[in-house]
RNA sequence: GGCGCCGUAGCAAAGUGGUAAUGCAGUGGACUGCAACUCCGCCAUCGUCGGUUCGAUUCCGACCGGCGCCUCCA
């Protein structure tokens, strides 16, 4: 079984075949930090650590590089409102990122390159482009020439004349062409800058990662990854970049791009005031919670984000815990022969992967012995590839529900099930039944088996 | 205007030219002192209209509906 991808520059599903089998490279664009992230942002980053653990699984060396944005406008306007240094701004959202990455159990990339690390790779990748006839200088800007390379548009499917057709925004007078953009820019002095050959200024947004990626992969890479949105201008112009400073060699083999969130099928956006920041929701959620939802549907599809789907999904995790629960710690072993693994080799059918789990938690239910544990280590392997059930399930059920801070006590909830037992082993139904009521009018339910009483928040 | 996507049960979401996985919810039953958990069962004809085909949800066309990009948004 191999593994197949659907690359976006040739719009079909294709077989994966790295470049180097013993280093395979892999980048994807990661948050400009100038605030918190929200979900939209949260989900490239776990389907592509998904990928990321897959890859693994066929491959010894998988050299993962995901950027941290910390010089654009964005930030620069943002720190000036706050009155804060625009490093010390992006150093504290960009540690904000990490955590919330690290609660939806995303691992860390190999390579985090931040741009304002790369000045002198930008400048010097600017000054081969100009060397080579695709850049021009124009009143301290300098600008990529894209009539300069001949199939420009190729991974968006759009000619040249079809996009500025539809240009909705003014064109800088300086530009040569319409469709040129900025490689170097030049900045005030009040604002943040670098000496460069062009004078004091600051890299365009496409520039960073092309430089990265040359420094930190090479001139050509097997995956590049983000959301949908990117696709046109930003990966376009990272693939005019680097294919023109390095004489036409390609610069990523297989694209790849998520869908786009919607918060109740609306796009979220600043006008609505629609963002669901991800700090947010790990209040009220578990993290593998948002996980489960954005691997519940498929990566390239639109997905929609809501209250009583990660409600539905919180329940959903439950049930797979509740399989799990006293089955013990578990060695997860991946069955490269099960259909899960099939699935998700398929270009990462997770739909159909978390189906698979359901499969064999309800086939471990009903066996016994070894193939029992058996069972439980495949389904922990299959979990763990998508970084799901990462959890203790005993843990998994004590822990707070809705953000409560005010529940009762772990000590207190084992005291009200030895007065319940008492009340039961006396006949007492009225009296157990009580307790069992005040418990769950606490969130907690109590669920009998023949070993005794066990306990979870709900 | 250009390029592209989507429309499957209450919700979510796979999938296939031969009558549609899975999860949540709902519902009937078993289990239980009663529940919860668990187990057994039920719960869709795949936007509309045509075409191709022995046969289409799956291919083609039209239409209706929803959406994205073309603006340094994941």
């Amino acid at each position: 079984m191999r593994l197949a991808l659907y690359n976006t520059l040739s719009r079909s599903k294709e077989p994966f075949t790295p470049l180097d089998a013993d280093r395979v490279t892999m980048y994807v664009c990661g948050p400009t930090v100038y605030n918190r992230v929200h979900i939209g942002n949260a989900r490239p980053a776990v389907v592509f650590d998904t990928l990321f653990r897959v890859l693994q699984s066929q491959y010894p060396n998988v050299v993962y590089a995901r950027n941290i944005t910390d010089i654009d406008d964005k930030i620069m306007k943002t720190a000036a409102e706050l009155g804060e240094d625009i490093t010390e701004l992006s150093q504290r959202y960009a540690q904000a990122y990490f955590e919330d990455m690290e609660a939806l159990n995303c691992l860390d990339p190999n390579i985090i390159p931040y741009a304002t690390q790369h000045i002198p790779e930008m400048i010097d990748m600017i000054e081969r482009l100009i060397a080579k006839g695709h850049a021009y200088t124009a009143e301290g800007n300098v600008l990529f020439a894209v009539q300069s390379m001949a199939n420009y548009g190729e991974l968006s499917g759009r000619s040249l004349d079809d996009m500025l057709a539809g240009a909705r925004v003014e064109i800088a007078s300086y530009k040569k062409y319409a469709g040129d953009f900025v490689l170097w820019k030049p900045s005030a002095d009040n604002e943040p800058g670098w000496d460069s050959p062009w004078g004091r200024g600051r890299p365009g947004w496409h520039l960073e990662c092309s430089a990265m990626i040359e420094k930190h992969l090479g001139d050509t890479i097997d995956i590049h990854g983000g959301g949908q949105d990117l696709i046109f201008p930003h990966h376009e112009n990272e693939i005019a970049q680097s294919c023109c400073a390095h004489d036409g060699q390609p610069f990523a083999k297989y694209w790849l791009h998520n869908g786009f969130i919607n918060i109740e099928g609306e796009k979220m956006s600043k006008s609505l005031g629609n963002f669901r920041m991800v700090n947010d929701l790990l209040d009220q959620y578990p993290g593998e919670v948002l996980r489960y939802v954005i691997l519940s549907a498929h990566y390239r599809s639109e997905q929609n984000f809501g209250k009583d789907l990660l409600d539905s999904a919180w329940r959903s995790l439950d049930s797979l815990y509740g399989y799990l629960r006293g089955q013990g710690d578990g060695v997860p072993t991946l069955n490269k022969e099960g259909a899960g693994y099939a699935a998700l080799l398929d270009d990462l059918n997770t739909p159909v992967a978390v189906s698979e789990i359901y499969r064999l938690a309800k086939e471990m239910h009903g066996a016994s012995g070894d193939h029992k544990a058996q069972l439980r280590d495949q389904l922990l392997g299959l979990a763990n590839l998508m970084g799901l059930l990462q959890q203790d399930p005993e843990q998994w059920f004590k822990q707070a529900r809705g953000g409560d801070g005010d529940s009762i006590s772990e000590a207190e909830i084992e005291a009200l099930i030895a007065k319940r037992q008492q009340a039961k082993a006396d006949k007492d139904y009225a009296g157990a039944d009580q307790v069992r009521q005040d418990l769950l009018a606490m969130g907690v339910v109590l669920e009998d088996s023949r070993e005794g009483t066990t306990w979870r928040r709900s």
